[in-house]
DNA sequence: TAGATTGTTAATCGATTAACAATC
DNA sequence: TAGATTGTTAATCGATTAACAATC
């Protein structure tokens, strides 16, 4: 049937990365809207406006979750947070487990905000003999050499990593040997896992030159 | 005199965002090169094989900086750090005030490798009497209500919010008021701020979308 | 109806990638 | 010299923006 193999392909489509990028910052957003003012229908002009993006981009952005508005009124809030819910998948969450209970570690930890993204971070691991045995914002922290085989138990995919930049080679690899599949990289350093694994490293490097050649450029304007 | 006019015009061209994001990498990668081994040049080749970067990409970045090449040898690897860090305006470190200092904000204090890349964190606010007046990993913090007038005696232009986001707005309109043009923005909620303030949002929501849609259609491949 | 908004196709813009002469 | 690499110009690719018919 060729209407279906359209549809196959049409799944295939690849997704612009900054438009996944945006997807939760609508979704913030109509949160807001939601909880606040309560209102039924929302325009992609109102939702631009206030997010400073222009309205074919928001209307773009969204076509991709299937989200379907109506002329002059505009998107159902609802519907609209469920498309997105839907489409990024937080129906089903995924539990995860970090490493490295410092400060860094128990700011994410107590950031109970993951589980709306479907996200659960489900217990920490630390080399720290008086970390271990202790909670960090209710959740356990387990000793390091525990990791491997608790990954492999509870069949966990995710991982964090938020130790000093030393550790999170070693920790990469204990990982992935037991068999987790994607790493947040909050360790400040370059970690290097086998083609196939996924890494999103979180470097604040890159953000803050971007912070500072902007303001660079302001300062030299005026 | 026209050279002067296209040098000045040159000088104006904008910068892409994922140049300037990746140029922080490079430095990294070529410091590590640096002190674990004594190599003197080093090709766009090698750089973009150890970094999963096309050498053309690489070409393209460094060019910006003005760093310059020698066919067959590849880049000086000290001439090349010093072209990035003069790019990226590295020579010159800017002071910034943290307000929040929870465990993010205690985090980022302690992350000593901000002052390698122009940013030095002086001091940190916070609104709990039980903090104000301690140090965390040697900055002093300071009780909220002296923001704006320590803002304003030391004449700092960058600020940076880990506060919970109930606080971020409050904290954001009490920085501009005082002075501060740039605000690195670390609390889980977006700011507003008057048009001509620069705004860097670390948006974990973001960074996870990317991360679990790479995860699920990996897991859905397999 | 008139007007605002959606949904979709086309045009533009900018970043990435390719090609290749110049050079050490 | 031969071969690898730079520097620069051109081609490609993908995201953003524009245009506009359809629609409520």
């Amino acid at each position: 049937m060729p209407g279906n193999n359209i549809r196959n392909l049409q799944t295939v489509k690849p997704i612009p990365e900054p438009t996944l990028r945006r997807l939760p910052i609508y979704y913030q957003y109509l949160k807001k809207m939601c909880n606040e003012q309560k209102i039924e229908y929302i325009s992609a002009t109102q939702i631009g406006g206030d997010l400073n993006i222009i309205p074919i981009q928001v209307r773009k952005d969204l076509e991709i979750t299937d989200a379907v508005g109506k002329p002059k009124l505009g998107y159902n809030v609802i519907e609209l947070m469920y498309a997105i819910e839907n489409f990024l998948g937080w129906n089903n969450t995924t539990e995860a487990f970090l490493v490295g209970a410092g400060n860094l570690g128990s700011a994410l930890l107590g950031y109970n905000g993951f589980k709306e993204y479907g996200l659960n971070i489900i217990a920490a691991f630390d080399i720290d003999e008086n970390k271990v045995g202790t909670t960090v914002e209710g959740k356990m922290i387990f000793n390091i050499n525990k990791l491997t085989d608790m990954i492999r138990r509870m069949g966990i995919k995710i991982g964090i990593i938020t130790t000093p930049p030393g550790n999170a080679q070693e920790v990469t690899d204990i990982m992935i040997d037991a068999g987790i599949c994607a790493i947040w990289n909050f360790s400040h350093t370059k970690i290097n896992v086998p083609t196939g694994v996924i890494v999103q490293h979180e470097n604040l490097a890159s953000s803050l030159v971007v912070l500072s050649k902007k303001l660079a450029m302001f300062l030299q304007a005026n």
